[in-house]
RNA sequence: GGAGGGGUUCCAGAGCGGUCAAAUGGGGCGGGCUGUAAACCCGUUGACUUCGGUCUUCGAAAGUUCGAAUCUUUCCCCCUCCA
């Protein structure tokens, strides 16, 4: 191994906090180790936001440890105040119980499951939590914290500085997720909690909690908050999330996403985002800027979509923005001969699309020449589709400059 | 429990009886410049429209008025201080 879990970690910008680097490095340089992160089951998938937390399960099992995977079922009926300024919606158990079952297929893309040494343990935290009694909690575990400290977590306090409730049931959170820590450490042999950098003082917790109850020495990791160079959080765009389900957002546009990422933020993301190694990377580092970010889209997609998905969208992308025609896996619609017949507006085909459900939004996109058909601007919001418009059963209608989708003739 | 302050369009935040679909800023969207980048400039930003207008919005309901985001009453929610 030409270097270790952590020096790698640190290489590639993963690193934000950690409780003792320099012995998390001996141990881990001693051993296998067992590390954890758990994750939110709010939504019924993953998006970017999470990426990078994937990311350093990955980097586990590279070097030889094994990743647990926490699906908070019994946390996500709490819901985690951190970095949150408002109190969630509680989810049903029901719901919660789907989400976890599709959040577990996304790690089972991006993480080895053949090897038993390494491959993931999944476990979910509502078979402890859930059967916890409450005076026995209190007793053993509560009387490990201490308001005055508790009250002094960024979590905590910035939802009382920006004057929004916290409710006691929040509050308890990050005792739940420290009980987590020791739950594992005790039943897992889990020396190590990563998380991201707002995870640190629920790490933390967990840390001196285990420390007090079992007098063992466990280590907490975190990675940084991933913020665009545009200064937003990475994950979630105006349209939407960029989710890691193939069922919620398309292979094409995940890898949009990362061919637009911003200029400042493209090697950063190559080194967090791919398997490219370090050393590749200085190699490629001073290419076009462009060229770039087709790698990082290639080689993200690829990661998730797999490669011919990740192929396709390249020559679709390639097609589109640079030859001005179609290319194959470009969403598309169809339509039927016989409304064609009858005539189609420009408007109602938009809104077909479903680019855009707004008419009153679609005229003012035609006002301002934001509407093409085979790259022809619509100049007149009075515009009806005729069957001379279609090239191999094909036109091709553009929102913008970035939203693009095939209609097809039936 | 007592005393005050407040809930406005995606967000922040003006408006405090008609000229209000509601200032301003941010964000978004479109156009220009470019490189599917950033920065910058311009336009736009409730819905529907036969482009004349029509309809729905200012926590909820009821009321006063020719007319309410603006006044009154009740209710719901939030915040601050005191207990």
């Amino acid at each position: 191994m030409e270097n270790s879990f952590l020096s790698e970690f640190k290489e590639r910008d993963y690193f934000n906090q950690c409780t003792n680097s320099d012995e998390l490095e001996q141990l881990m340089n001693k051993k296998k180790i067992r590390a954890y992160i758990g994750f939110d089951c709010t939504a019924s998938s993953l998006h970017v936001g999470s990426l990078l937390q994937i990311m350093c399960l990955r980097l586990l099992q590279k070097h030889g440890h094994q990743p647990i995977v926490l699906l908070g079922g019994g946390t996500t009926r709490i819901g985690d105040p951190s970095g949150k300024e408002e109190t969630r919606k509680i989810l049903s158990e029901k719901e919660i119980e789907k989400n976890i079952k599709n959040i577990e297929k996304v790690f089972k893309i991006y993480l080895k499951t053949n090897n038993t040494k390494i491959k993931p343990i999944f476990v979910n935290n509502y078979k402890w939590l859930g059967k916890l009694n409450y005076i026995k909690f209190l007793r053993e575990i509560g009387k490990h914290f201490t308001i005055n400290k508790m009250l002094s977590f960024d979590s905590v306090k910035l939802r009382l500085d920006r004057e929004q409730s916290l409710s006691y049931m929040e509050f308890n959170y990050m005792i739940l997720q420290a009980y987590d820590f020791l739950e594992l450490s005790k039943n897992k042999n889990c020396l190590m909690q990563i998380g991201g950098s707002d995870q640190w003082g629920n790490i933390v917790n967990g840390v001196d909690l285990i420390k007090r109850h079992s007098s063992k020495q466990v280590f907490g990791l975190t990675t940084p908050l991933i913020t665009l160079a545009s200064g937003s959080k990475m994950g979630k765009t105006e349209k939407g999330a960029i989710w890691l389900d193939k069922k919620l957002l398309s292979p094409y546009d995940y890898w949009q996403f990362w061919r637009n990422t911003d200029d400042k933020d493209v090697l950063r993301f190559i080194k967090m985002f791919t398997d490219l190694t370090l050393k590749k990377i200085e190699e490629i580092k001073n290419k076009d800027i462009n060229q770039l970010k087709i790698i990082l889209a290639n080689e993200c997609t690829k990661m998730l979509h797999g490669n011919n998905e990740a192929k396709l969208a390249e020559e679709t992308a390639r097609k589109t923005f640079e030859e001005n025609s179609t290319g194959s896996s470009l969403p598309t619609i169809s339509i039927d001969q016989k409304k064609l017949n009858e005539k189609i507006n420009i408007i109602d085909l938009v809104v077909l699309s479903k680019l855009e459900s707004s008419k009153s939004e679609i005229r003012r996109l035609i006002k301002g020449k934001g509407i093409k058909i085979n790259n022809q601007a619509i100049n007149d919001e009075k515009f009806s589709i005729t069957r001379e418009l279609f090239n191999e059963n094909f036109i091709k209608l553009s929102l913008g400059k970035k939203r693009h989708i095939k209609v097809k003739l039936n």
